[in-house]
RNA sequence: GGGAGCUUAGCUCAGUUGGUUCAGAGCACCUCGUUUACACCGAGGGGGUCGGGGGUUCGAAUCCCUCAGCUCCCA
């Protein structure tokens, strides 16, 4: 029979089930007796599109959720976005400016408005291309950033740490991106080795003809030099002690100042001081109270304090200041030099370090229970050495800035009403301001009051999204039945932007973790190993590859080369074995389809073949539940992939499968039906399309009897021995193929085997034997004839070939194997020769060795035997 | 500069407390094959001094030291 086409056709087959599944609202939770598995989406952000790196992390959220669905518990899946404050204006701007727009001819409320658009047409692209892929969130549930409540939620949450003195606002060096116009956190940094000149520049010492030479990549900021540093002990230096310099092309007379922060090894040990434009010159500036002086406007020209170049750009400035130096005598030389250049992550710009106002969250309180969480293993890391990562980071944690110079994005809630700049009351609303306001200054009315113009950072927004999905900070219900959540699956690159400030919120505001497993995907890389970039082109259409390869062939391919934290070298090719697979799946189902049944006694094979199936696929389910424990996907893949495509197709339907023109016995074929099953369900959570497909090809079903909310397969006993045992048949019959294939032997002609001996305890399972290498097994000593030998364990075969059989190169073969085995057993008989090894080794590793030496003396006199009766 | 990790077959990786014939898996590769499920397939096969060197031990891919190479994080 088969209507079914040769090949599976996954197209068709998985729009539709998507498409059931929603109707069905098989993918909805809601809080009930079960126990419940929670699973939040790390929210991708609202400007993107679907990349590799999502269909991984994607993939793997599916497969849990998909477990423990199946594992009847309430699994839910939170679907959602975030705003991607910087990301998102930067993208809003550029779309203005396009249309002739720019941002400041517009006001605040006009702006937004603007962005709102921008994410009505744009955003969410990434969770519709999700379904595609076969996530099964509950869709019901999506969530935003900055939806009404949650937005709310951001605002509590910035009051009550302002309340607790963890929020606090302070005039600090920060990363200033001169594009985008705002700080950034020092997260948003990302270093990388950049060909950039080192300049050598003299420095006139006061009073004297005397120099000193430093050293600098950014000569510019000489205009803002305040002092001269040298090591206190640096005895080269010595004589300048007390004394002050010139800085060039300004004139400024500066201190030459003493500080063991210099590295008298690096250059001359010199060191010029920049107060206002470097991290540490910035602590050298408050330590010595020097003056700080500002060269640089929030853009990156140069400011009017500097003097000269007033107006130019910083890198342009960079250029010009050169001609200036050798002017005054002072460019000593310049050189090629490597050195860490910091950029935005959203805009690329070289990041600035730059005073001024911003707001803080105090870290160290927010990190100890944190920590702790996690070296206490209520929240657990897979892999685990992303621990070692997590704790270095908590124990040397800075505070964090969360003030944003933009305005899309969580509005700071802090009211200004004096002339001061620390005159400020936190409210939620301008109501509550004002209200505060008057009770410091009575007087004050509404028009006095003006908000903050910035917005908070967005993780101060993501990293409450465990909480805030379920309007945690307004109504129990959901978040007590929902909460702690289950497993949160990330990359290892956002550890600190997000996951430890979600354990640190979790515990500040909840006093719990927010989840008790963190699954670290590895990092998805092209075929030389680089990082899938736009700017690279690297990185292939998931979409494509979906239509390519089907979305189960490209979750397997995925999957398989994916261990947990490992990074993955993505070529297409490893979607193929998906692809495969789903075929072989398909071809499985269309040969059962094409038997007949007939109500009769099973053959003795058949009744074998389930016996051995049933217990397979018990001790094998077995070690998968024990893969996903471990949260080991790729090898709980491997095992299904194998069970599936060795055990059940290439031996046991092979083994059942009826002669031409016979059919099978009803007993079988519902044994096989149930086997499918349940390798179906085990499959599912890793190609839930096939899966359905082919669940709803096995038996007549109800719309509602979906393998997506069936039963996952009870663990069950199973007997070793006769998995032993079969084991036994796999290798005689794969020694008998073996034989045939050198010899050019057809499979269909028959053939006498001769085990000499007694028999093992694989002839149990005799009859699968005679029909899977088509043999007649005998059990004697003697053999007629010319044959073939083969030892499997101890056991040695020979298969009857007269005719077929050159004497002498089966003798040389068989010499062979005895050689071999001897130098086996010499080995053995050594180790048990010495005393030491007997005497200090474990009992059971002695024995180990005696059984050795037994079997290898065995095997040694069949052969011996066998070659007298060839000779 | 500080810290963490890695190095096993052509590729990607397993390998538990040191001990079974322990050097494995998948893919790739080679040979044969169109046998009525599947060539997106079947049968069979080859391939590694476990990064180098040293040590501990009766015994080391596994533990220790050292050298080399790679990756990541922090500054």
């Amino acid at each position: 029979m088969s209507d079914l086409s040769s090949k599976y056709n996954p197209k068709e087959v998985e729009g539709k089930w998507y498409k059931h599944w929603m109707e069905q609202g098989c993918f909805h939770s809601m809080p009930d007796d079960r126990e419940p598995f929670t699973v939040v989406i790390p929210p991708p952000n609202v400007t993107g599109v679907l990349h590799m790196g999502h269909m991984l992390n994607n993939t793997i959220q599916d497969i849990l959720i998909r477990k423990a669905r199946l594992s009847g518990k309430n699994a839910c899946w939170v679907p959602g976005m975030d705003h991607a404050s910087i990301a998102t204006e930067v993208k809003v701007v550029k779309r203005l400016r396009e249309k002739g727009i720019k941002k400041s001819d517009l006001s605040r409320d006009e702006f937004l408005s603007h962005a709102w658009d921008w994410k009505e047409e744009y955003g969410g692209v990434i969770l519709q291309q999700l379904k595609k892929l076969g996530a099964s969130c509950d869709w019901d549930r999506t969530r935003f950033t900055m939806d009404e409540t949650y937005y709310k939620s951001v605002i509590d949450s910035f009051l009550h740490l302002f309340e607790k003195g963890l929020i606090y606002r302070g005039y600090r060096m920060v990363n200033w991106d001169p594009e985008a116009l705002t700080a950034v956190s020092d997260e948003e940094v990302i270093y990388t080795e950049e060909q950039s000149k080192l300049y050598h520049v003299r420095y006139k010492i006061q009073d004297g003809e005397e120099f000193v030479t430093i050293a600098t990549t950014r000569p510019e900021t000489i205009l803002g030099d305040t002092a001269i540093c040298i090591h206190p002990e640096d005895e080269r230096y010595t004589h300048l002690h007390g004394k002050k310099a010139i800085v060039p092309i300004v004139d400024r007379e500066v201190p030459i100042i003493l500080d063991e922060y210099v590295d008298r090894e690096f250059g001359t040990g010199c060191l010029k001081v920049t107060p206002a434009h470097d991290v540490n010159d910035n602590e050298l500036g408050e330590k010595h109270q020097l003056e700080s002086i500002e060269i640089l406007n929030a853009n990156g020209t140069i400011s009017e304090a500097a003097g000269v170049l007033v107006g130019q750009d910083r890198f342009e400035a960079r250029k010009n200041i050169e001609p200036l130096l050798v002017e005054a005598g002072a460019l000593v030389k310049t050189e090629a030099y490597e050195n860490k250049v910091g950029r935005s992550e959203r805009t690329n710009a070289v990041i600035e370090p730059r005073l001024s106002k911003q707001w803080f969250v105090k870290m160290a309180p927010l990190a100890e229970p944190a920590l702790k969480a996690v070296e206490k293993g209520e929240v657990i890391f897979h892999p685990k050495k992303f621990e070692n990562t997590y704790r270095h980071w908590m124990t040397n944690i800075k505070d964090w800035c969360i003030s944003r110079q933009l305005w899309w994005g969580h509005r700071i809630p802090a009211w200004y009403f004096g002339e001061g700049d620390d005159e400020f009351v936190v409210a939620k609303d301008a109501e509550e301001a004002l209200q505060k306001a008057q009770v410091i200054d009575p007087s004050l009315t509404a028009s006095d009051l003006h908000q903050d113009e910035d917005v908070m950072d967005t993780w101060f927004s993501s990293w409450l999204w465990p909480i805030s999905v379920f309007d945690g900070f307004y109504k129990r219900d959901e978040l007590d039945y929902y909460y702690p959540t289950s497993d949160l699956v990330t990359g290892p690159d956002i550890i600190f932007f997000w996951v430890a400030r979600m354990i640190m919120a979790g515990y500040e505001f909840e006093g719990k973790a927010p989840f008790k497993n963190v699954y670290f995907t590895g990092i998805i890389r092209d075929k030389q190993g680089r990082k899938m970039s736009k700017s690279l082109g690297n990185s292939p259409d998931p979409i494509e590859l979906i239509e390519q390869y089907s979305a189960d062939g490209v979750r397997l391919g995925l999957l398989m080369t994916a261990p947990a934290g490992n990074d993955i070298p993505f070529d297409d090719s490893i979607c193929e074995q998906g692809r495969n697979f789903t075929n072989k799946i398909w071809n499985a189902l269309r040969l059962l389809k094409s038997w007949n049944v007939e109500e009769k006694d099973p053959a003795a094979a058949n009744v074998n073949a389930v016996e051995w199936m049933r217990n397979r696929m018990a001790k094998e389910f077995a070690l998968i539940d024990e893969n996903y424990a471990k949260y080991r996907l790729n090898d709980a893949a491997m095992s299904i992939y194998k069970l599936v495509w060795d055990d059940f197709c290439s031996w046991y339907l092979e083994t059942i499968k009826p002669a031409y023109g016979e059919a099978i016995d009803k007993s079988t074929f519902d044994a096989t039906i149930g086997f499918f099953e349940d390798l179906m369900i085990t499959l599912h959570p890793m190609m839930p399309f096939i899966t359905e497909e082919i669940w709803s090809h096995l038996k007549e079903r109800e719309a509602d009897d979906l393998i997506v909310q069936a039963a996952w397969p009870e663990q069950g006993d199973y007997n070793k021995d006769q998995i032993a045992a079969f084991e036994v048949i796999q290798r005689i019959t794969t020694e008998v193929r073996a034989v045939r294939a050198q010899k050019s032997l057809s499979p269909k002609d028959r053939l006498n085997l001769v085990q000499a001996g007694e028999s093992g305890d694989y002839i149990r399972y005799q009859s699968v034997l005679e029909k899977l290498a088509n043999v007649d097994l005998q059990i004697s000593d003697e053999v007629q004839g010319a044959s073939a030998s083969f030892i499997v364990g101890t056991l040695q075969f020979s298969l009857l070939l007269e005719g077929l059989i050159d004497a002498s190169a089966e003798i040389e073969k068989l010499e062979e194997e005895l050689n071999y085995q001897q130098g086996f057993l010499q080995s053995v008989s050594k180790k048990l020769s010495n005393g030491r090894f007997v005497n200090n080794a474990p009992e059971a590793v002695v024995n180990a060795e005696r059984k050795k030496q037994e079997d290898a003396e065995s095997r040694i006199r069949s052969i011996e035997e066998k070659l007298k009766s060839l000779k």
